[in-house]
DNA sequence: TAGATTGTTAATCGATTAACAATC
DNA sequence: TAGATTGTTAATCGATTAACAATC
């Protein structure tokens, strides 16, 4: 059974919020106090539970840690990935600390950097290697997924030769322009859309007050 | 007029294909080949392009520069905004890097950190502040957002105080699951989803091939 | 049992697509 | 003029909401 994406798009938000309550203490959700949570109706929530396969209990609500589980396994969050991360600035330093990563199922296994003044040091328990070394080391450690903070000029560059080498999931923080194979999975990180966001809401709370 | 938050979504992702068209050396974009690039239907471009009353030329296409300018207005992007930056750790320097954030029409004041170690220091020509001087700063500096890049469990507490300062637009990079004040703009950048559904791309993928 | 909430069908709403006359 | 593309109406599609019998 193929999943829609758009559903699928949703389920990292419902996640988010089917965790709180769990840590709150509830062990079961029903639509109606999770609509009011999340700001969309009850209606929603159960065709879209429905359309998961997941089933409530009547007069009762949904299991919080069934349906966890069964969007975990969607999302397949809990098959190991071994990931590298490109740049050892700090965008790359900051993402060695990032918790979700270990949570989806990716470990970080090293760093790549072109800067020779980065290349050996240790952060956050990983080794910084030199970009020369990719390949090799890719192969080696069976890397099947890349997170790029390198600069913008050197992006794409960067992903073609990850691919050549037979890595073809990305995390990307760059705004690319041009054609990329098919077969890849990149998740884009549009920071710049977040900021032109930002300003137009700021605008709107400027207006209405 | 009250534009369609929807629309509005849409917006930062016809800004960079347009931006796009116009450095390769384009002056009129058509609902065609925009569309193409960007995976959509020309009749959504057009309908869209209508709802924000603005016009293309019969036979020829949209004015690219014109477009640009149209959705700067909305956004809002050209009105000077007085930003700081709450935590100079690794993600807060990356983040003095952002050349979007002055296009945007942020321009950063300053950064502010609890850490002795790292207040007083001067990165990216931006000097780093004692949290203890965040009240004065913001008023004397008629400062009106700020980024959040603290640890999560001290970032509700920072929004909360930042608030009180009068300070009411935010991008976030932690989840926040408690209520905030009404008259807030916040913009949350969910990494953590984006990491969920990397996962689930490179399973896609994975079944796929 | 009474109360609460699901599962599911049907109705509504909005967004996307199709179509084509109008226009440059 | 002929060709291309817009502007706009109508048709379609899909997602959201409403409604309510079924069920625990």
């Amino acid at each position: 059974m193929m999943m829609d994406f758009k559903l699928v798009m949703k389920l990292p938000r419902y996640y988010r919020y089917l965790k709180e309550q769990l840590e709150l203490g509830s062990k079961y959700a029903s639509s109606g106090t999770l609509g009011k949570l999340m700001g969309i109706s009850p209606s929603q929530i159960r065709q879209d539970f429905n359309r998961l396969l997941f089933n409530g209990y009547h007069g009762v609500g949904y299991d919080i840690v069934g349906l966890l589980q069964k969007i975990e396994e969607i999302l397949d969050l809990k098959t190991p990935k071994n990931l590298i991360i490109i740049g050892a600035g700090n965008l790359g330093q900051t993402l060695c600390n990032n918790q979700y990563l270990a949570f989806c199922g990716f470990t970080i296994k090293a760093l790549f950097d072109v800067n020779p003044r980065l290349v050996g040091l240790v952060i956050k328990g990983l080794k910084v290697y030199d970009v020369g070394e990719l390949e090799s080391y890719i192969i080696r450690e069976n890397i099947t997924a890349a997170i790029l903070s390198v600069p913008s000029d050197a992006n794409v560059m960067m992903i073609r030769e990850l691919y050549s080498f037979g890595v073809k999931t990305f995390l990307n923080f760059n705004t690319i322009t041009c054609d990329l194979p098919e077969d890849i999975a990149i998740e884009n990180v549009h920071i710049d859309d977040h900021l032109m966001m930002l300003s137009y809401k700021n605008k709107i709370l400027k207006y209405t007050e």
